[in-house]
DNA sequence: TCTGGGGTCCTAGGACCC
DNA sequence: TCTGGGGTCCTAGGACCC
């Protein structure tokens, strides 16, 4: 009995325990796994220096010449150009983030996917569980015993991917995710780190602005002209004053900041979630591609558009889910993108869906420019049953798809997907 | 330094309805 | 006939993340 006060007193909630899981190098690790020698050197996964193309990931050996992931592969080769380039191989990857994931989920009762090689885990209230006898005898109160238990936990988990996996990780612990994720990046590599509670601040407070999540590079330019410099200056000013910096997000960098930021782990991303817990499905599937050089042949541009056409509508299909939404992508190249989007019944065929992309593309180009990137988007999603199926395109697409379950995505196409002379635009992969 | 590809979320204007 | 305002949907563009 007692008001809620009290109980409070009486039984003190444990302040929210939020992981950050991050693999170092992701993509580097795993292409060491497949070849050892690689081991100590300098790698760099993105493809070919001079191609088209960015940096995706890279080691710690090529970091201390200046080349980060996101730069052009051009630019790499200037900087590290003794360095190993390997071309992206994502299912592989794929399948190395599933082994990972199936470790942490043996670790916390709740874990959130967040991107390939990142995940939270909420171990709020998870002491006692991790806690018999070992970490008992913490000389602090009741929260930095708390604090080392958990600390001991995460850190059996990187140790258990290191060596079931022999994947290296790094992770952050907090009251919140954002202070949780930035932790786990000071934690690299190979480190663990963890923010007590009421600490976060002071933590937070000597980094430079771009080490929040959410800020980027236009938030930084306008940081700056506005005289912040460290998120510590930040965290000092009122969320009025963020206001015209963030917008909408004002408020939630605001309270991130202080360390206030949600103690639960949130929604998973639709792309990452296995069910869809509401039964609504939102977000949306997308397909891009640059060209090796910027074309101008319509027969081309035909071909690689209706490709694009029908992977997203494969993968719609797959996840079964029909789109409303078709969002068609164009980029000149001089580098000029422009979207067009157009909104319909739903459908997730490829034979209903290319006509009206196609006409998009004739409207939308209105340059004589070569063009440089195609895209096709899904948006609008909306789960549908699998019925018995009336409709002539829905059994076409069946027919396919149930053969591409079979040989894989490359091996039936439209006939305009199939290039100029015939052939086919893609390799089998 | 000639700049990938997969996503999510926000902004802002216009159409349309009540 | 003129006027106002809110809500929702659509479209285009852009910031940000990995």
């Amino acid at each position: 009995m007692g008001t809620a006060s009290e109980l409070a007193r009486a039984q003190p909630l444990a302040a929210p325990r939020i992981c950050c899981l991050d693999l170092d190098t992701f993509f580097v690790s795993v292409e060491r796994l497949l070849d050892p020698t690689l081991e100590g050197k300098p790698v760099i996964v993105g493809g070919k220096p001079g191609s088209r193309g960015v940096v995706t990931a890279c080691s710690y050996e090529v970091r201390r010449l200046g080349v980060k992931s996101g730069m052009s592969l051009t630019e790499a080769g200037k900087r590290a150009p003794h360095a190993i380039y390997l071309p992206t191989r994502h299912e592989v990857y794929g399948t190395y983030a599933e082994r990972v994931r199936a470790i942490a989920r043996r670790f916390a009762p709740r874990v959130l996917v967040a991107s390939i090689d990142e995940m939270y885990l909420d171990f709020s209230g998870c002491e006692r569980l991790y806690g018999s006898g070992a970490a008992a005898g913490g000389s602090g109160g009741e929260d930095r015993t708390g604090d080392a238990v958990i600390e001991g936990a995460v850190l059996q988990l990187t140790t258990a991917i290191f060596d079931e996996v022999g994947l290296p990780s790094s992770a952050g612990v907090a009251t919140s995710k954002v202070v949780a994720k930035v932790a786990s990046a000071l934690a690299k590599p190979r480190g663990v780190m963890l923010v007590p509670a009421g600490v976060e601040r002071a933590v937070l407070a000597p980094l430079p602005v771009r080490a929040f999540p959410g800020i980027g590079p236009a938030a930084e330019a306008r940081l700056h002209a506005a005289g912040y410099r460290t998120l510590g200056a930040v965290a000092e000013a009122s969320v009025a004053d963020l206001q015209g910096i963030f917008g909408a997000w004002a408020p939630s960098i605001w309270r991130g900041l202080q360390g206030l930021g949600s103690g639960d782990l949130g929604r998973e991303r639709p792309a990452f979630a296995e069910h869809d817990p509401e039964g609504e499905t939102v977000g949306s599937i997308s397909n891009e591609r640059t060209f090796r050089e910027d074309v101008t042949d319509p027969a081309t541009v035909e071909a690689v558009l209706c490709g694009l056409c029908e992977r997203v509508c494969w993968r719609a299909r797959k996840r079964h889910v029909k789109a409303r939404t078709v969002t068609l992508k164009l980029r000149y190249a001089d580098f000029h993108t422009l979207t067009r989007s157009h909104t319909t019944a739903a459908t997730s065929s490829e034979l209903e869906l290319y006509p009206i992309v196609k006409e998009m593309l004739v409207a939308a180009r209105t340059r004589p420019l070569p063009i440089r990137l195609l895209g096709v988007q899904l948006s609008n999603l909306g789960m549908f049953e699998q019925l018995p199926l009336f409709d002539r395109n829905e059994r076409v697409g069946a027919a396919v798809d149930s053969i591409r379950a079979r040989f894989g995505f490359a091996t039936v196409s439209l006939a305009t997907a199939r290039g100029p002379r015939g052939g086919a635009t893609r390799g089998r992969g």
